[in-house]
DNA sequence: TTGATGATTGTAAACCTTTACATTTGGCCT
DNA sequence: AGGCCAAATGTAAAGGTTTACAATCATCAA
């Protein structure tokens, strides 16, 4: 007597081996008609397909990883989940993956070594079989574990190890696009802030802003170069310092928004009027920079694009028929976009 | 021939078969000395952990889950990642898990139905032990899985179905605070600004506030209540609103932080001084709250704590000695306190 | 009709653990 | 010394799936 499903009252989980026996096959015709529907006729895919839905059936994924050996979870490990730039980009990289069947895990570093390294464990323990690294560096012991390291994507911030591919925003264009949008608005004298070799992206901004200059024909000693962490501390510090020093510019290219927002903040509590005595862009488009007074032009990181990419990319590693030339390092970088607003004024024109 | 591990080229990931091989002893005597060491003597332990360490062991977590029929992975579901209030009270919830040998995955389901039930096949198909509500409602067919879902804790916003703990920040305590402290400032026409059913925290600042005001004897028909759906743009909207009308109060107590900032917004565009001509409150205490101009006074969700509570709240769900009766439901309000900053004067004294 | 061929399905092993139950060990009491 | 008991360890099954390989089936050519 086969047991059926009492309908209603579902018990226990559906395994495959209840689809099996609804349907009047074998378990192994269950999961082909699952998994590779083509490889089954179109009656008993149909018998089976009832059956699912009868039983309520969910292929376990445990037991399935533990068969093929890798799971279908991708770890993406991030320093601040907080951070506006990260959250946008997840949604692009969550949306990517999913299509495709896996899911997405994300691990929150702080970076800590001691969180990354608990991460690698979980990683290995759970055959992960990818990790996209919004770090800037690849997890510490990573080496003694290589074996068990699957397909690695670096995102936002390049890694030191060259044959892992990284996704961003073109950051040099980025920073010449600002630093010419200055330009192009009537001001020389435009100090780039956040210098800093912290982060490899803010280096290559700075090397925007000097392309830019440089194509301006404005000599090195007529630049100025301000240092800062990126934080919004560190734009208000520079400006106060510069104030010291009495040798200001007209405009200011910021590394980024938050670098944006310190250095109005300054001006306006010494107060100057943004954009109407000095001009000041920034860089990423931070959901808050659209918010500030004046409203921030920026520099769009295209950053749903970048984690759509990112993933594609990781999947294409994942995929059986990569060589492992194929596999290795890369850039890609995204075109970000100018963001008009209301923080820059061309050179002479008061607004208001 | 016992075939020992090669020093220097790991291969293949070691088993627990490995580790057993190496260590001299069976299999089983491996797992109890990793998951139960008490149940081992210290010598066999001895030489149980340094065959680990040789071998670079790490549990197979497909495995185990497998076997043990449940894995440790905890979804938190939310609709929205980037949101301020989320990723703070991640960090806590975080931290407890993992102490505990939890991990968290997280699940973004931009409130689409169809995203929350693919999360939830997620969730039975690896067997995840608990769930964790940033969402405010039941993902929709959590009936007809029944038997597959495991314990779940309600976050910041409570479900209906009153048998899912709650654990979030008191918010009528709340509310009444900042009335409060409206009112002990002189204000006596206090608009409340944010009125909707679109959230039953929403529904509580707003008794909240009626509590205060029915406690300074103000009565009914002297408060003014403001429609709004807690974003920035229904602060700024409430406010045009208000002045239309020609009625205006002296302060302003906003169901959530962002609501304050549009209604700072507004009155900055009109050219009115905040809090010199109106004092405006805030609720939430978003990284953001103070940064803006003038630095919001608000209410402090006590966000991390929250987040650690809700995991203990879970995790005790998950000990087998709990009984059903006491698994059930409940709230756990945590008290928020008053952040004084720069939006709220005196009335009658003006700022600077 | 027969045999060959290719398409579809079935059988059984393997993936790595945990744990109930059986066995061994060692200590202690008489 | 012998026997008993508890503690420590070992044996083997079970958990749900995928997949190599074997078996079956239908089709078609000779």
């Amino acid at each position: 007597m086969v047991d059926l499903v009492e309908d209603g009252a579902r018990r226990a989980q559906a395994t495959i081996e209840d689809v099996a026996r609804l349907a009047g096959v074998s378990i192994a015709t269950v999961s082909r008609a699952v998994h590779n529907p083509e490889m089954v006729t179109q009656t008993t895919r149909q018998k089976v397909n009832q059956a699912i839905e009868l039983t309520g059936y969910t292929t376990n994924a445990m037991a399935r990883s533990l068969r093929m050996g890798r799971s279908n979870i991708i770890l993406v490990l991030a320093p601040d989940i907080g951070d506006p730039n990260f959250s946008s980009t997840l949604i692009g990289l969550e949306n990517e993956a999913r299509s495709h069947g896996h899911a997405i895990l994300i691990g929150h570093t702080q970076n800590d070594p001691e969180r990354s390294r608990e991460y690698l464990r979980f990683l290995v323990s759970h055959k992960a079989a990818g990790l996209i690294l919004f770090t800037g560096h690849l997890p510490q012991d990573r080496d003694s574990m290589a074996p068990a390291m699957p397909p690695t994507v670096a995102v936002f911030e390049p890694v030191q190890d060259r044959s892992v591919p990284y996704v961003g925003v073109d950051d040099l264009q980025g920073g010449r696009k600002a630093t010419a949008h200055l330009l192009s608005s009537g001001h020389r004298k435009i100090a780039f802030v956040g210098n800093s070799n912290l982060r490899i992206g803010f280096q290559r901004r700075r090397m925007g802003y000097d392309a830019a200059m440089e194509a301006a024909r404005i000599a090195p000693g007529k630049r100025m170069v301000l240092d800062g962490d990126g934080s919004i501390e560190s734009g208000r510090l520079a400006v106060e310092l510069q104030f010291m020093r009495d040798d200001l510019p007209t405009a200011f290219m910021c590394v980024n928004d938050a670098t944006a927002i310190g250095v109005i903040y300054a001006l306006k509590a010494r107060g100057y009027d943004v954009p109407g005595d000095f001009s000041v862009i920034g860089f990423d488009d931070v959901p808050q920079a659209s918010f500030i007074d004046p409203p921030l032009t920026t520099i769009r990181q295209p950053r749903s694009a970048i984690g759509r990419m990112a993933t594609a990319r990781l999947l294409q590693m994942l995929r059986p028929s990569e060589t492992p030339a194929e596999q290795a390092g890369g850039e890609f970088l995204l075109m970000p976009d100018l963001i008009l607003r209301g923080s820059v004024a061309t050179l002479g024109a008061r607004s208001v």
